[in-house]
DNA sequence: CGATGCATTGATAGAGGTCAACTGTAGTGG
DNA sequence: CCACTACAGTTGACCTCTATCAATGCATCG
C-alpha cells in the first residue's frame, strides 16, 4: 500500500461525496474531516485486511472495488461483501473485524485514524446518523443476500448477482434507468469471486453464465463484460426480488 | 395482539434492561422513555408485521421470540433472524421493513410510536451509539450467517445453529460457561422453521439431528430439548467458527 | 380413542460438486 | 510477427449430497 498526501483530493470534489460517511456533511464538518484524512492505494490481488488483525483505521472506497470474506480452515470460502466506492470499511466501537478485505482492482481509500474517527462520530451527529444509515442498508443487504444464499438455485443466484450489480452501478452512476432498457456491466468479479460470492463453484457458475447466454438473457464480450439485452427478463429469472424490476 | 397500559413493567425493572435499545441510558433518559413505551402481547403464530406493511411503531422483545423472514412467490422461505429478548425491530429512517415478522411463542413487545422515537434517537446520544452498535453487532451476525448459508454442508448447518443458539441462551441468561460443559437447550423453534432458518428442509434437518444424536455429540428429550454433552466437540462439528469455543 | 399435526425414516431423483480435459486469450520472447 | 507459455474460463462425465415424494411413528387434544 502506497500513502499519499492528506490533500490529494478535496473533500468537495471527491467523487463519493455524496454517497460515504460525508454524504450529510456540511462544509465545516468536512473541513474536519479534510484535517484527518489520508488517502491510501492498493494494487488488484493485495490483501487490505486480515480478520486477525487489528484494525488501526477506518475507512472509505473511494475508487476501484475489493471484497470482504471469510476463508474457512479447510480452504472453503465465502464472500459476505463487495465493496464498491463509498462503501465503508470498520466497525466503531471495536478493534477487530471478523473478515479478510482485498482489493480486486487498484483501489483509493479514504482513511481515518481509529480514536480521532471514533471523536468525531460522538461529536458530529451528521456523522453518526449516516453511519446508522448506511449501517442499516448494509444489513438490509446482508439479510437479502442470506436469501440469495439460502433459497435460490444456481441459476437465480447468477441471474440476481447480475441484478443486484447493475443496480449498484447505476446507483453509482447517479442515476435510474429506463425499464426494458439495454444494460451494460463490467464485472469486476473473476468467476472464482464470483462463484466464492454465490456460495457456488467455478463450474457451476461459469455454466450458469452460459446458460442465461443460450437462452438470449445475456450477451458476453469477453469473460466479464456482460450485457443485458432486457433487464426486467433477467429480474424474472432472478426468483427473488422485492419491486418491479427498474434499475433503482 | 393485545394492549397493556404502559405502565406495566418500569424499565428499571425490564428483564432487558441491559441488553436492548436502552442499555446505554441514564435515570433521566428512562424516564423519557418511560414515558412513551407501551407493551403488546402477541400468541405464538401471531403475524408481528408483514414486509409490505407500513411500519408505524418500533420495538423491542421483552420476552418470548420471533422470526424475521422472507417468503418467495413460489414459497420458498428463507427466514433472516431469530428475535430474542432484547432485539429491535425497526429501521429509524425508513417507513418500509422488507421482512415478515411472526411470532413463535407468547411474545412481549416494548413499542414506540415511530415519530417519538425517532426524536429521541436525534435527541440522545446513549440511545444512537447504542444503536448503531447493536445495528453492527447484526450486521456480523447476518454476515456470519450468510457464511453458513453459502458454504457449509447440512451437518455443519445443524451444529452451527446450535452452537451459536446456545451461546446467545448463555449470554441472555448473563453468563459465561465453563468450556466442555453441558449444555442445555430449548429450542424456541419447530424443525420446519430450523429448516427455513438453514436454507434446508425439513427432512434434511431432522435426519442431521438423528445422525448428531447417534454419534453422541447431542442428546434429546422431545423433539425441542437438546442436551449438548460436550459444547466444544459439537463447536468442532460446526465448521465454521472463529474463537475456541467456550460460550460466549 | 380416533384425529390432527409435527417429527422421523425410507426410497428415489435431481441439482450442483468434483475431477479432468479442452479452449481461448493475453503475454513473452525468439 | 509468430510460436509458446500461462492462466482464466468453459465444457464434459460422473458422483454425492440434499431435495422430493411417500410412509410411518409419536405426541396432544377434542
Amino acid at each position: 500500500m502506497k500513502m499519499m498526501s492528506k490533500t490529494d483530493v478535496a473533500c468537495a470534489d471527491c467523487p463519493i461525496r455524496h454517497n460515504a460517511v460525508c454524504a450529510q456533511c456540511e462544509s465545516d464538518e468536512l473541513e474536519v474531516l479534510e484535517r484527518i484524512k489520508s488517502y491510501t492505494t492498493a494494487e488488484s490481488g493485495e490483501t487490505l485486511f486480515r480478520a486477525t488483525d487489528r484494525m488501526t483505521h477506518f475507512c472509505s472506497v473511494v475508487e476501484g472495488a475489493a471484497t470482504m470474506s471469510r476463508t474457512l480452515p479447510d480452504g472453503r470460502r465465502q464472500m459476505v461483501g463487495l465493496l464498491l466506492p463509498g462503501d465503508f470499511i470498520g466497525r466503531p466501537g471495536r478493534t477487530d473485524y471478523p473478515f479478510d478485505i482485498e482489493a480486486i482492482s487498484r483501489v483509493t481509500l479514504c482513511r481515518f485514524e481509529r480514536a480521532r474517527f471514533e471523536r468525531l462520530i460522538a461529536d458530529t451527529p451528521r456523522v453518526s446518523a449516516r453511519l446508522l444509515q448506511m449501517t442499516l442498508d448494509e444489513l438490509d443487504a446482508a439479510r437479502d443476500w442470506a436469501v440469495v444464499l439460502g433459497r435460490l438455485t444456481a441459476r437465480e443466484k447468477v441471474a440476481s448477482f447480475l441484478v443486484s450489480l447493475a443496480r449498484r452501478m447505476a446507483h453509482l452512476n447517479g442515476g435510474g434507468a429506463r425499464p426494458g432498457a439495454k444494460v451494460i456491466i463490467d464485472l469486476p468479479l473473476s468467476r472464482d469471486e464470483m462463484a466464492d460470492h454465490l456460495g457456488l463453484t467455478i463450474e457451476t457458475t461459469s455454466r450458469q453464465i452460459s446458460a442465461l447466454k443460450r437462452d438470449g438473457l445475456i450477451v458476453t464480450d469477453g469473460a466479464r463484460r456482460i450485457e443485458i439485452p432486457d433487464f426486467d427478463a433477467l429480474v424474472d429469472e432472478a426468483g427473488d426480488d422485492e419491486d418491479g424490476g427498474t434499475l433503482a
